[in-house]
DNA sequence: GAGTTTGAAACT
DNA sequence: CAGTTTCAAACTC
């Protein structure tokens, strides 16, 4: 069993760690020097307003709410609301309490369930200042120690002794939550006390209905019957020094947002931003220990909750084996903040110095303020620290800005990860996110926490973080020199009618998490597929396998790798590539599939590995869809045609046997590649997670063949035994074709001149498969006769690495090549000197070529056809030949041959003659450029049929 | 989904 | 080789 708990936190975070009742996190806004103040609060920024104003939520049971309403008075509302369990009852202190401070409680001692809170007193170590015991009903006492009531809600010199307790409670589980809502504000200051050793966290329990019934009734008479079984405030408990009391002050800071700082004052002194000392772990349970052993390290078990936007502080986070204590119940739980700190001389005893970014500095003397120190927005850190004794429930941690900057960083019980164990040896690093408030269930297998920061870190089953790539790593940009199966530079030029003609571009891929089913056509309806032509679709996988959990020796970067993956070591992250889809076709985009992503080479392209390898290679592929003719980069991956037909009937007998060695193969190295962590992007690990979340049981589960995965859909009979045949040859099909007049026997047919069989197509007529063999054997013999290249790849690159090209160019004329119809465009290359396009914008980054002249004459061309009057009518034809008249090229064509006939009488070098020459070119094309666009911008500004629209 | 546009392939 | 036709995909509405 965890070690008693001391401390009187309780946990807001609605996970319900029972044993923590909080008035030990009780914050005090503290904006009045004074000697006490002072000593708690060093910044400068803070000291302003002595009121304490709970602002956040904190739930109190019923009769403590009924007891706060009769101890603050009329000016407090009381909320009851029923919590998730039937044993609580939320009660929220709306309004603000200036009006009526908390010594104004009266005389009259109030019962709280088993707790009497006595009139107001005067506490012994606090001279002049009113205390208000409160006495459990195993004996402990605390005081409810409160300065003077702040009138006019002047906060001038009044001393904020210490804080009030936002949560009246204390490690007793009957009152879980004390919410004082934002807006609230305590005229005053209080110190709570607790000198009697606290029942063990053991014998916390929940609140009962019974219990949470009794109040509201009894609290009006102040005469509530407590309860027998336990208090519902208890008093420091420590496993070590039941029999010690201690008091602990609480001091509530407010922070600008209204979240509580609660700045323990009665534990010893403790300077975080020091030089780490001896590291010293001790139970979070019994802060008083730990506050005596300082060190330098404050060291949080659990994930963080939650991080307000621009925070920029970071604790320092323990989230030990959180993740491997999913099996403790969270009623049991016990907070165990084990918190190493230094003693600093100079601080008071029982406090902790906290240095934000900014510099400034606050005392604490709550374990549970960690360390705050100048850091960059980060969202993750980690820490590596035995705590050995730390009860094995994790805590996490919540940001909280403060004022002028300042912020804190609050620690809260991680309920939902919390165990009872108390033999945890090590701690294993991991990411904990400051992100979104993390899920209270346990069940969620899979969470995203986004931050404030770029990096993502996703929670998985069990808690664990872990930092997420980013997009790019998946879809990079063509890096300089290396296979550019990536994007290249998009042209310049703003030609409207080509605008989002890159919006395909590998580097604009849609990507999209989408659930793998069985039916490849399952979901090739959706309306956004058309759009999205190359989506990659990956499929969750599901976190339980049959091969059971990873081993223990995992290291836990890779376990959590595993996490997020959502497989063992021998799943893989299925990817199927969507080609483009078909229009007015009923067939569903083709796709491809993947077994896993991201093995990047020494240049950082990505790669996917082709699962459908018959071999047992996997296959580099182009991760784009490709046109006709547009195979691999590579054009060995290609086979030629005879020898995949031979290939083919081989496969047909053998494909079975074939299949099973390339399914170890695969594995083998889909495990070596799990080493390199996927890289996914942010949207991806959104949707990834979602589906993690959603529809995990409806993935294809890896445990099953390779092979019974990615066998494509069942398909009629020839057709299937041919494509399957194929694929297993690494055809890389991307769609489906609509031939109706070709048979698909001819290049027009993308099937076809990819060498593969027509397999799903919505082709009619179609010969290109085995049921006709010879015709289509003749049609491939007539297509080398034409052209003996027919079928090699039209995208080669020279050399690994090198730039691919189009072997033959293409020879657009109206698309600019910016469109699909271009076939570099398409596969996201630029045009070459191979091609004979005209008006190419599909370039490379051509520093030697004024892009904007160059469109200015390509707008010219484009735009002659296109420039219509109101009417529609064309308004011009080919306005192009207005500039590059036979005149224009004849003078030309003189000026360059009077340089020659100069240089030739001067007898100057045949290198300056054609240098000259070119120059002379140049400068004549400059200058009917700028007549070019001179009368271009002349007719669009002075023509009024094209001014008036 | 129908019609149009586009450019490669096929043909002359 | 150039011009034309055919074809299917891309694109637009």
């Amino acid at each position: 069993m965890a070690s008693k708990q001391q401390n009187l936190d309780s946990d807001d975070n609605g996970g319900g760690c029972d044993t923590n009742l909080g008035m030990k996190r009780v914050c005090m806004e503290k904006k009045e020097p004074s000697a006490t103040t002072n000593e708690l609060l060093n910044t400068s920024g803070q000291k302003k307003a002595p009121i304490v104003r709970i602002l956040e939520n904190k739930r109190l049971t019923a009769p403590m709410g009924a007891a706060l309403k009769n101890m603050l008075g009329e000016n407090v509302r009381v909320v009851t609301t029923p919590t998730k369990t039937a044993s609580t009852t939320e009660i929220k202190i709306l309004n603000k309490l200036q009006a009526k401070p908390l010594n104004a409680f009266g005389n009259a001692p109030v019962k709280i369930g088993s707790t009497t809170i006595a009139a107001p007193t005067t506490s012994p170590k606090n001279i002049g200042v009113k205390m208000t015991p409160i006495k459990t009903a195993d004996g402990k006492v605390i005081y409810l120690q409160k300065s003077l009531p702040v009138t006019g809600g002047t906060t001038s010199k009044v001393p904020l002794a210490s804080g009030i307790s936002d949560r009246l409670a204390s490690t007793g589980s009957n009152i879980r939550h004390a919410i004082l809502s934002k807006g609230v504000n305590l005229s005053g200051t209080c110190t709570i006390k607790s000198n009697t050793p606290s029942l063990s966290s053991s014998t916390a329990r929940g609140l009962t209905a019974a219990e949470t019934a009794k109040p509201a009734a009894h609290a009006a008479t102040n005469a509530v019957t407590p309860s027998a079984s336990s208090g519902l405030i208890k008093g420091p408990s420590s496993a070590d020094a039941v029999s010690t009391p201690v008091a602990t002050k609480i001091q509530v800071v407010r922070t600008a947002d209204g979240k509580l700082i609660k700045l323990n004052q009665g534990s010893p002194s403790v300077l975080l931003n020091t030089k780490p000392a001896i590291p010293t772990t001790v139970s979070g349970s019994n802060s008083n220990k730990v506050m005596t052993k300082p060190t330098a390290q404050v060291i949080i078990k659990g994930p963080l909750k939650q991080l307000p936007a621009g925070s920029s502080l970071r604790p320092i986070i323990n989230n030990s084996g959180s993740s491997n204590n999913a099996t403790s119940s969270s009623s049991s739980a016990v907070a165990s903040t084990a918190i190493t700190t230094s003693a600093s001389p100079s601080i008071p005893g029982g406090k902790m110095l906290v240095q934000s970014s900014t510099g400034k500095q606050i005392v604490v003397a709550n374990k549970d303020i960690i360390k705050l120190w100048p850091m960059p927005s980060t969202s993750t850190t980690t820490t590596t620290t035995a705590n050995p004794n730390a009860a094995s429930s994790g805590l996490h941690a919540i940001q909280l800005p403060g004022k002028s900057g300042l912020q804190y960083v609050r620690v809260l019980p991680n309920n939902s990860n919390s165990s009872s164990a108390s033999n945890e040896t090590t701690t294993s690093p991991q990411k904990v996110s400051l992100g979104r408030p993390r899920t209270t269930s346990n069940n969620t297998s899979s969470t995203v926490s986004v931050g404030n920061t770029t990096k993502i870190v996703m929670k998985t089953t069990g808690g664990s973080i872990v930092p997420l790539p980013s997009m790019q790593t998946l879809v990079p940009r063509r890096a300089p020199g290396t296979t550019p199966n990536t994007a290249y530079t998009k042209p310049l030029g703003n030609n409207s009618s080509l605008d989002g003609a890159h919006k395909h571009r590998v580097s604009d891929v849609n990507v999209q998490i989408k659930h793998l089913s069985s039916d490849s056509a399952s979901d090739a309806g959706a309306p956004e597929a058309k759009k999205a032509r190359y989506v990659i679709a990956m499929p969750h996988t599901p976190t339980t396998s049959a091969t059971g959990p990873a081993p223990a020796t995992v290291p836990a970067s890779q376990k959590n790798m595993q996490k997020i993956m959502g497989t063992r070591a021998t799943q893989m992250q299925r990817f199927t590539v969507q080609g483009a889809n078909m229009t007015g076709s009923n067939n569903p985009p083709t796709r491809k599939i993947y077994n896993l992503v991201t093995k990047s080479d020494a240049n950082g392209v990505k790669y996917m590995i082709c699962n459908k390898g018959g071999e047992g290679k996997p296959r580099t592929v182009f991760n784009t869809t490709m046109r006709r003719g547009y195979t691999l980069a590579d054009s060995k991956l290609r086979r030629p045609l005879a020898a995949q037909q031979a290939r083919l009937k081989q496969m047909k007998q053998h494909q079975h046997r074939l299949m099973l060695p390339a399914q170890a193969k695969q594995r083998q190295q889909l495990q070596q590649l799990q080493k390199h962590q996927t890289t996914i992007t942010k949207p991806q690990q959104q949707q990834t997670l979602k589906s993690t979340a959603t529809q995990e049981t409806k993935i294809a589960i890896p445990s099953k063949p390779l092979f019974d995965i990615l066998k494509p859909p069942p398909v009629p009979a020839p057709a299937a035994g041919a494509a399957a045949a194929l694929d297993a040859l690494g055809g890389s099909r991307r769609k489906h074709c609509n031939c109706s007049k070709s048979q698909c026997l001819k290049l027009y047919c993308d099937c076809f001149a990819n060498g593969e069989f027509c397999q799903d197509c919505t082709c009619k007529d179609c010969f290109n498969n085995l049921d006709y063999e010879v015709k289509r054997e003749e049609a491939i013999r007539s297509c080398l006769e034409r052209n003996p290249s027919a079928f090699k790849p039209k995208i080669t690159a020279p050399n690994s690495g090198d730039i691919r090209l189009h072997n033959k160019g293409c020879n657009c004329k109206r698309s600019g090549c910016l469109k699909n119809y271009c076939e570099c465009y398409e596969a996201k290359i630029p045009c070459s000197t191979m091609c004979k396009c005209v008006g190419c914008r599909n370039m490379e980054d051509r520093p030697d070529v004024d892009m904007d002249s160059m469109d200015s004459l390509v707008d010219a061309k484009l735009q002659t056809n296109k420039v219509k009057d109101l009417n529609g009518t064309y308004l011009q034809e080919n306005r192009s030949n207005v500039y590059l008249t036979d005149d224009v090229i004849e003078a030309t064509i003189m000026c360059m041959i009077s340089r020659i006939v100069m240089h030739e009488k001067q007898n100057l070098p045949v290198e300056d003659t054609e240098r000259e020459v070119m120059e002379e070119l140049g400068e004549s094309l400059n200058q009917i450029i700028t007549f070019a666009k001179e009368k271009n911008d002349t007719f669009h500004t002075d023509d009024p049929k094209t001014t008036a629209a």
